[in-house]
RNA sequence: GGUCAUGUAGCUCAGUGGUAGAGCACUACGUUGACAUCGUAGUGGUCGUAGGUUCAAUCCCUAUCGUGACCACCA
């Protein structure tokens, strides 16, 4: 027996060991076929490559870990998939910042030197990141990790793509799209976060055709007017009335547009008549549906204006904003500027890019999300995947119901290419590989000579919806996906329930044809101690590192499962970790001590007499805790698990059965402590692996992590009752004596008149002492 | 504007239709066989506000105020 008896808890003294000593069992059989489908299996959410870990990821790790092992302890075949996201723009925009730091000009290396840059990236990224996830205990089985740009997943975005659009479900259109001016690419509606800001609203006088009679035009985008195709109000406005149908210029040209009745002209907000600019804004984009309007582009893909015959010479090819400010000069300076008003207005900027989003009309590549959302939404209403908390259901509910067209498309270098060809006519091939789209070319009487390979890669959100099976083999029918799809739960964050939840949801009601996971638990996020997200501006980043080196990996988890209460935000403050280290000091002691003893961990419970109250106790207190672990699993309340193991170890094992051993000083008691003691530590390994494990391996060399059989113990209640009975009195008697002195007469007369709890327990009484 | 949360001790938060809970902080005492990274005890709360249902409400209902998040829109 190895012994611990001098030193103290240094959580560093073991935690990198435990990697390669640790008797847990990553090898994944797949051969042994599981019948009674007891298996549990969970994905791992991917990180992106971008960089470290935060503490919102070893949140999600952590409890995905207490899940795994507490599962894989209790004897079910168990599978967590681990794996890296290659994360599209975020990638790109970091590797751009990384070259730029080597003094290497990104801009100048051709696409293919691009991507080598981001694949050495790529390389020293993960193993980073794969080994921060070891730090914090992640137990995966590592071989089997997976990458949204391996070769594997390339094969199966491909084929997945394809399917798609010969069902018809992608398409190409030529419409109005989210443009991210500084990274030139389109992208979705979920990557723009709306800022309301203080803005201006100009009222712009437009001149009447053939009258010296203005109208008046409220904007806030003054320098689209070049790209305006009608001027709209509403038709009950007595201002306007009767000028509708007739047309009016627009400033500095001589190109006129029609003043047309639009319900989407409001009365009470600006002038009452706002301009219609379907090139440049969602709203007009419809209204200019509605009229049969064209659309006039102005902006190039960098946000500056054309340098065209439609605007005026003076602003041409100038940047949005420099145009508007000279525009305005000018308008005012001849008087069609006649009122300007400060206004609150929201203002979209690009998630990843921080630069002001504008429409525009290009032509992308959408997918019919609508179609696909049904199935999605019939598999939570009927209950065959669950959210927890319950109420995250709404919120899926709500986007789902109201998907719109999903934009798949962007103009960047680090991605999926699409696999589609184009035609000298600008035909569409969409196949495998250059050889099908070949032999489609030579059918459709194309010359194969003059195809070109599509430039645009994929939403990175495309590749990550196909985690779920892609992962596992997909479209092969692979011995992964038979044993261990579908997956029993994913745990992640609310912040990615449209991005991806409910897209993973979608494409395997697609290609698999059921349900990619059962339980769907939302964890909170991780703010800092007062409440305030955390973010690198702020400076109140923590590093999962930094707490794990100080008090060690298990006080981090344990601090993390501590404050995941469902449904509410972490405040995290490192107090948390360091009150949690003490607690695990705790344990630590309690082993201490047990050893000065010469307690026997080694005996098996069949050779233990249940005989005196206090056993039945103990053994009452031990099943408790038990089953309270295995319905707070199954609820998700990791916050209970901690509690639990609080109240046990502290309160009821430490506190009275440990220092009752002190005067029920026998064998056969002392053999109880051992038992319960390890099935405590046993029951604590999924939350605190390390320590554990290093306290069960001290002890008996020959340990296992799989709980023993207690439900067969028959427990005495009455023997139970009248040991809580002790605990409270003796609490009573602590308090009278804290209040009256230990010299006093109330104390000693308390103490004296202890109530008779029978012979082989009226020892305990000592306890006071 | 719509939706969903949330308000309990100085702080962070559990919880329950019937005497209000934990940890931290604070106070006092304590180094009696593990544990000062500690132990024992204590101070501290009209359970946001106002109504209602009930024998009984912190809990259920309604309204209201505060806070937060998400969605939508504002030319």
């Amino acid at each position: 027996m190895k012994n611990i008896i001098d030193s103290r808890y240094d959580p560093s003294i073991f935690e990198m060991d435990i990697y390669n000593h640790s008797i847990v069992n990553l090898n994944i059989n797949l051969d042994k076929q599981d019948d009674n489908n007891n298996y549990f299996s969970i994905l791992m959410p991917p990180p992106n490559v971008t960089g470290i870990l935060h503490l919102g990821h070893a949140l999600t790790y952590t409890l995905q870990d207490i899940l795994v092992r507490y599962n894989r302890q209790r004897g079910k075949d168990t599978y967590w998939q681990p794996g890296l996201d290659h994360a599209g723009i975020a990638t790109q925009i970091v590797v751009e910042k990384w070259l730029e730091e080597k003094g290497i000009d990104y801009k100048t290396l051709s696409t293919e030197d691009f991507i080598e840059n981001v694949w050495q990236w790529k390389q020293q990224s993960s193993s980073n990141i794969v080994s921060q996830q070891k730090a914090l205990g992640c137990s995966a089985p590592w071989e089997y990790s997976r990458f949204t740009m391996d070769e594997g997943f390339i094969k199966s975005v491909v084929e997945a793509f394809v399917r798609l659009y010969n069902d018809g479900l992608i398409y190409k259109d030529n419409r109005l799209v989210n443009w991210d001016t500084k990274l030139e690419t389109a992208i979705s509606d979920l990557e723009i976060k709306n800022v309301e800001e203080n803005g201006t609203l100009w009222y712009i006088n437009y001149k009447l055709e053939n009258k010296e009679e203005y109208i008046t035009v409220a904007t806030t985008r003054p320098e689209t007017m070049f790209g305006d195709v009608a001027l709209a109000v509403n038709s009950n406005d007595p201002r306007y009335k009767q000028l509708i149908g007739q047309y009016a210029y627009i400033p500095y040209t001589d190109r006129k547009i029609q003043i047309i009745a639009d319900e989407h002209a409001d009365m009470e907000k600006g002038s009452g008549c706002v301009k219609i600019t379907p090139a440049h804004d969602f709203n007009d984009f419809e209204v200019g549906k509605r009229h049969n309007l064209e659309s006039i582009t102005i902006l190039d893909k960098h946000g500056h204006l054309l340098n065209n015959e439609l605007i005026p010479e003076s602003i041409r090819g100038l940047f949005l904003k420099k145009a508007r400010k000279l525009l305005l000069e000018q308008l005012r300076n001849d008087g069609l500027l006649i009122k300007e008003e400060q206004i609150k207005h929201f203002v979209p900027y690009g998630d990843r890019s921080g630069t002001v989003i504008e429409p525009m009309i290009t032509e992308q590549w959408f997918l019919n999300a609508k179609k696909l959302s049904k199935k999605a939404i019939e598999a939570v209403e009927t209950g065959k995947i669950k959210f927890y908390p319950d109420k995250w259901k709404n919120t899926f509910f709500d986007w789902m119901n109201n998907i719109q067209p999903w934009c798949i498309s962007r103009q960047i270098k680090w991605g999926h290419r699409i696999p589609a060809w184009y035609g000298p006519n600008g035909e569409i091939i969409v196949a495998r590989n250059e050889e099908e789209a070949i032999l489609e070319a030579e059918k459709l009487g194309i010359d194969k000579n003059k195809l070109s390979k599509e430039t645009d890669v994929l939403d990175t959100w495309f590749s990550a919806s196909l985690w779920p099976f892609a992962t596992m083999g997909w479209p092969e029918q692979s011995k992964l996906l038979n044993k261990y799809f579908p997956t029993s739960t994913i745990i992640t964050g609310f912040d990615i329930i449209f991005f991806w939840i409910s897209r993973m949801i979608m494409m395997s009601m697609f290609f698999m044809h059921d349900i990619p996971f059962r339980d769907i638990y939302i964890h909170a996020l991780v703010r800092d101690d007062k409440g305030q997200k955390m973010s690198k501006s702020k400076g109140n980043v923590i590093n999962p590192l930094d707490l794990m080196n100080e008090f060690g990996a298990d006080a981090l988890r344990y601090t993390l499962a501590f404050l995941s209460v469902p449904g509410r935000d972490i405040k995290f403050g490192r107090n948390n970790v360091k009150v949690s280290r003490n607690f695990i000091t705790k344990i630590w002691n309690a082993c201490r001590f047990l050893q000065t003893q010469d307690v026997n961990f080694t005996t098996n419970i069949s050779n233990i007499k249940i005989n005196h109250p206090i056993h039945h106790w103990i053994f009452s207190k031990l099943k408790e805790f038990k089953n309270g672990i295995e319905s707070d699993i199954k609820e998700y309340r990791f916050d209970y698990i901690t509690h639990r193991m609080q109240v046990f170890l502290r309160d009821q094992f430490c506190d009275f059965f440990v220092e009752a051993i002190k005067f029920q000083n026998d064998e056969n008691t002392k053999n109880i402590a051992g038992i319960v003691y390890k099935e405590f530590l046993k029951l604590s390994n999924p939350v605190i692996p390390f320590v554990t494990e290093y306290l069960l391996k001290t002890i008996n060399s020959n340990y296992s992590l799989s709980p023993i059989n207690i439900d067969n113990i028959i427990i005495n209640n009455n023997a139970v009752e009248k040991i809580d009975s002790i605990v409270s009195w003796i609490h009573n008697v602590r308090s009278i004596k804290h209040e009256f002195g230990k010299e006093s007469k109330e104390y000693i007369t308390a103490k004296n008149n202890a109530p008779n709890f029978g012979s082989n327990c009226n020892i305990f009484v000592n306890l006071l002492n």
